[in-house]
DNA sequence: GTCCGCATGTAAGGCGTTACATGATTAA
DNA sequence: TTAATCATGTAACGCCTTACATGCGGAC
C-alpha cells in the first residue's frame, strides 16, 4: 500500500530544492514558510532531522567552503550520487497507486524534472500520469454510478468533486504536454 | 501549524461512517478497500487502535447486542456524546489553514454533513469554504506573477496546476450550493 | 480435512508535529 | 543594550505503515 521506497515527500522536496542550488536548513524554512511549497510540511522539527537522513544516505553534503562565513551556516550541497537518485526518482513510472495515494509526491516529481530528467521523460510522464487517471476515473464512475441512488447528497457532492479534481488533473496534464512541446 | 484538535482524518472517517450506521473494524476495512473513501488509510494496524481510540473517548460503544453474532464481531455504534463531538467538529469554521493543509479533512467534513447538521450549516460551511479558498488562489496569484519570470517551466506548470485546483474546488462549492437549495 | 474468507489484533519502526532550547549577529 | 532575526537543533508524542499472529466458520 506504499512502496514510495525510499523518499518522503518532505525529503524529495528537499532533495529537488537543493538540486537546484544550495541551500541552508533555514533557506528551506523560508520557502516552505513562504511559497506555496509550504503545503509540505514546514518547521525545524522535521527539516533539520530529514536534512541529516539526507547527508547520511549521501545524497547531499554540507560544503561551507564558499568565502568568509562568519555564521554557522550548513550550507548543503547535492552530490553526484544524489543527482542519480533524484533522477531515478524521478524517472519512476507513474502507477495507480500514486494517482490514489501519493498525488502531492507526483506533482512534486514534476516541478523538479527541469534540470534533472530530460524533456521526453518529462512528457512522458505527463502522458502516463494522464493515463493512470483517465483508468482510476473510469473505476471511480462505475463505482459512482452503482452506489449514487444510495449515496447521501453530501457524499455524492463530495464524490463529484472528487471525480472531477481527478479529471481536471489529466487535462491539465494534456495541456502542460502542449506547452512543453514548444 | 496543525491546531485540527482531537480527529484525525482516519479518526473521522470512522466515527462519520459509524453516525450512519453501526458497523465493525472489518466492515471499515472493507468500506476502505472497495470504495473511493480507501483514500484514506486502509488497514488493521490503523483501524483497529483508531477505533479503539474513539470508544475510549466515549464516541463510539461496542454493542453486540442485536440477536446470534455466531462468530465473534464488535459492532459499534456511535453514542449520543460521540454524535454531540461529530456536529460540532463538522460545525468548525473553515480556515485558511485547513485549506491548505488540511483539505482532505475538509472534504471529509462534508461528505459527513448529511445526517449531522442543518442544511444551513451545510450551505455556510461551503461558502465558508469557496471564499477562504478565493482569498488563498489571491496569495498564490501574487506570488505566482512575482516568481513566474524565476520560475523553471515544470515549476510553472506545477504551480498553475496548484491554482487551477483550488479555483475548481471553490466553482465545485458554488455549485454544490445552488443544487442544495433545490 | 483442508483451504479460503471472516475477523481482530499486536509489535516495531518511521516520520512529522509541537514545543522547547540555545546561541550568534545586526539594527535601534 | 535590548530586541529582532539568523540559525540549528532536541525531546516527547501521536499516528500511520508494514508485517506478523491468531483463531473461527463455511465450502468443497
Amino acid at each position: 500500500m506504499k512502496e514510495k521506497a525510499d523518499l518522503s515527500t518532505l525529503s524529495l522536496a528537499i532533495l529537488g530544492l537543493i538540486s537546484q542550488r544550495p541551500l541552508t536548513g533555514y533557506d528551506l524554512r523560508k520557502i516552505f514558510l513562504t511559497t506555496p511549497m509550504g503545503h509540505f510540511s514546514s518547521s525545524p522539527g522535521a527539516i533539520y532531522p530529514a536534512l541529516k537522513r539526507i547527508e547520511e544516505t549521501g545524497w547531499i553534503r554540507c560544503d561551507n567552503s564558499e568565502g568568509r562565513t562568519r555564521r554557522q551556516r550548513m550550507v548543503y550541497k547535492i552530490t553526484a550520487r544524489g543527482r542519480n537518485a533524484l533522477k531515478e526518482h524521478l524517472s519512476q513510472p507513474v502507477t495507480e497507486e500514486d494517482v490514489i495515494w501519493h498525488m502531492d509526491d507526483l506533482m512534486m516529481r514534476f516541478a523538479f524534472m527541469d534540470g534533472a530528467v530530460g524533456p521526453e521523460k518529462t512528457v512522458r510522464f505527463l502522458r502516463d500520469f494522464a493515463a493512470r487517471i483517465d483508468a482510476h476515473v473510469v473505476d471511480l464512475r462505475r463505482y459512482f454510478e452503482s452506489a449514487r441512488s444510495i449515496l447521501p447528497v453530501c457524499g455524492r457532492l463530495a464524490m463529484e468533486q472528487g471525480i472531477q479534481s481527478y479529471e481536471m488533473n489529466a487535462q491539465w496534464a494534456r495541456r502542460a504536454i502542449q506547452e512543453l512541446r514548444s
